[in-house]
DNA sequence: AACGTTTCTGTAAACGTTTTCATCAAGTAT
DNA sequence: ATACTTGATGAAAACGTTTACAGAAACGTT
């Protein structure tokens, strides 16, 4: 193996000045800098990474801790994540917890073990980050969560507003003249009945405050049904809200998984989308054109939302550069799953 | 920080007696071990890890190639490689690299900086790995390419029998009484005119092979349309192959999400499936039993390629074991998008 | 000519481990 | 008693870097 002396001994420098050139220090002459970078280039000499994190006390490692998993939609932010840190020479790790467990205590242990120089949150939850992210000191995103009034500023946030996408949805179902709707996925939390997660509850807060915009009343005991954010947790939910409250001409599904999960559901109790009931459906995964029937959603960028968080916390990390907080657009895509109600 | 010179000082034992403990060496006395274990504990002192590394000139990291990506298919053996790996302590880092790269290149250079203890390559192809194999010492695991006959003993593999489930998909259209299948999905490699890649090239020679037994032979210029891995691609290259060819009862497509642009592709050009036309997916991705119609397709355990992958590497790092090469049984999801052909 | 700056370079300590080797005590066989 | 083994322990070197500090050389200023 070629180390730093091995370099320093054919340069003819010393084991100093070539650490310099390596780290890009100022304080090098032209002519050692040149020399000594040739003969690094020709004999493909790589710095150890374990002596010099060592030595700095840091890994060179980016953590993303994903919570609850299991949707396309953090996937492909996380694919998208991983690319382009990728391309930034960035390494990642990434971490997977469940849904019930804590992200911020997760982060703590890693920190600790692995001492990233930064961190990304993907699928958190509002409840953990605001009380207890103080420990965290290292620079921090959060993605899909709005931290703008949190108060760290060590801590940015990428965000859709969920809550104004959501009203835009039901919004274009009031427009088709839909007055029963019902709303599809999520769940409430045991201990607060407080909805659990907070792009739960605001995309559940959007559709809800729209309704009332409208002068409708929104009856959860009747008109809603929590589910995973699955097809084949969707498939059942939908099957036993519609059978609660026959009368509903549109479903607000939480997310496209959801979507496809009731629209077959509704298929198999006879009923066709969207001339028996129409569909909306959340997050714009990539399929959702080429379903038949194609289906209406919410479009979310998720490369966007990846990049930019990415982006700012390279930038945070090398310049200190102050936390953002953003928000990335979002469009409603019109399909064929929905239509005026025909009851 | 608090190190192993703490914890010594502590214990009243030197710095080598704690190492050992931490180590697990059978050298050190019962009374030592146990004092020192209940410090470690109390001061929750966790190793450094660079510095273990420096030492060792190894990280503990594995280190996992993904070739190719963008397809839900790798994309959820990924995120089972995540889960098992984080279950199992075992840090994981991600290195996506471009259809066109050479996997093997890369994890050479991957291994040169960042040590890890393990490989797992992901959408391989047997191009690179038969020749260049030889350069990696590591104990790896290839999913998804069989790699029993390369004879690298530090090379394990676990597949589906993609010949052989591809033969099986073609088999049951040809029971439902279909002569003419077309094939939509993969591509031609231009250097070579053979398949580009392993697991392509096996699925389409399983399917070709099934048609000949059957004494059809089938026209590459005619009936098969090469698309990458999606919905977007396979959408255009459905609606060419099949004015190409508009006497095809029954379209073969290499993945799921090739299928389902293909069905919407069909139903634009007026065509219902599968009373017009029938759709055979590969692939079982989660979501396809719930789409309209029900696609058929073959379903393979992602799950268990993932667990028994990482399983295998993991026991072969630990102890040594012999590189294996294993099937994952397959099996045919019957849907609605088939059907005995009209024309 | 003496001094102060500036620019470049080298020496050596430090980072937190692992591991080789030596030491010492205690036990066992002569 | 002596020699040999065994088991437990510690001292110190080593892993490949970074960096504080000191020194040397080159130059400009009085």
């Amino acid at each position: 193996m070629i180390t730093i002396k091995d370099i320093a001994q054919i340069s003819g420098y010393s084991i100093s000045t070539v650490s310099r050139v390596i780290n890009n220090r100022s304080d090098v002459s032209e002519k050692a800098r040149e020399k000594i970078e040739s003969i690094i280039r020709e004999q493909n000499y790589q710095p150890n990474e374990n002596a010099r994190m060592l030595k700095q006390n840091i890994s060179s490692d980016i953590s993303v801790i994903v919570r609850g998993s299991k949707s396309i939609f953090l996937e492909s932010i996380l694919e998208e994540v991983q690319i382009r840190m990728g391309k930034h020479g960035e390494n990642i790790n990434v971490h997977f917890i469940a849904e019930t467990d804590d992200e911020v205590a997760t982060a703590v242990q890693v920190g600790q073990t692995l001492k990233p120089k930064g961190f990304i949150f993907l699928g958190g939850s509002a409840d953990h980050f605001r009380e207890e992210f103080s420990q965290i000191s290292l620079p921090s995103v959060l993605v899909t969560v709005d931290a703008a009034d949190f108060g760290y500023d060590n801590l940015s946030s990428f965000t859709t507003d969920d809550e104004e996408a959501a009203a835009c949805a039901v919004n274009m179902l009031l427009k088709q003249g839909h007055r029963r709707i019902g709303i599809l996925g999520g769940y409430l939390s045991d201990r607060s009945g407080e909805f659990e997660d907070n792009y739960r509850t605001l995309r559940i807060r959007g559709a809800v405050k729209e309704l009332e915009k409208h002068g409708i009343r929104f009856d959860f005991e009747k008109d809603y049904e929590p589910c995973a954010f699955s097809a084949e947790s969707a498939f059942p939910a939908a099957d036993k809200l519609l059978r609660r409250s026959p009368d509903l001409t549109a479903i607000f599904a939480l997310n496209d998984a959801v979507a496809v999960g009731a629209i077959r559901a509704f298929r198999d109790m006879g009923l066709d989308v969207p001339r028996g009931i129409s569909v909306v459906g959340f997050n714009g995964v990539s399929y959702v054109r080429y379903l038949n029937p194609r289906l209406a959603t919410i479009r979310q960028d998720t490369a966007k939302l990846a990049r930019k968080s990415v982006d700012d916390l390279l930038l945070r990390i090398s310049y200190g550069s102050p936390a953002i907080h953003e928000k990335i657009p979002y469009e409603y895509f019109g399909g064929e799953s929905t239509a005026p109600p025909s009851k």
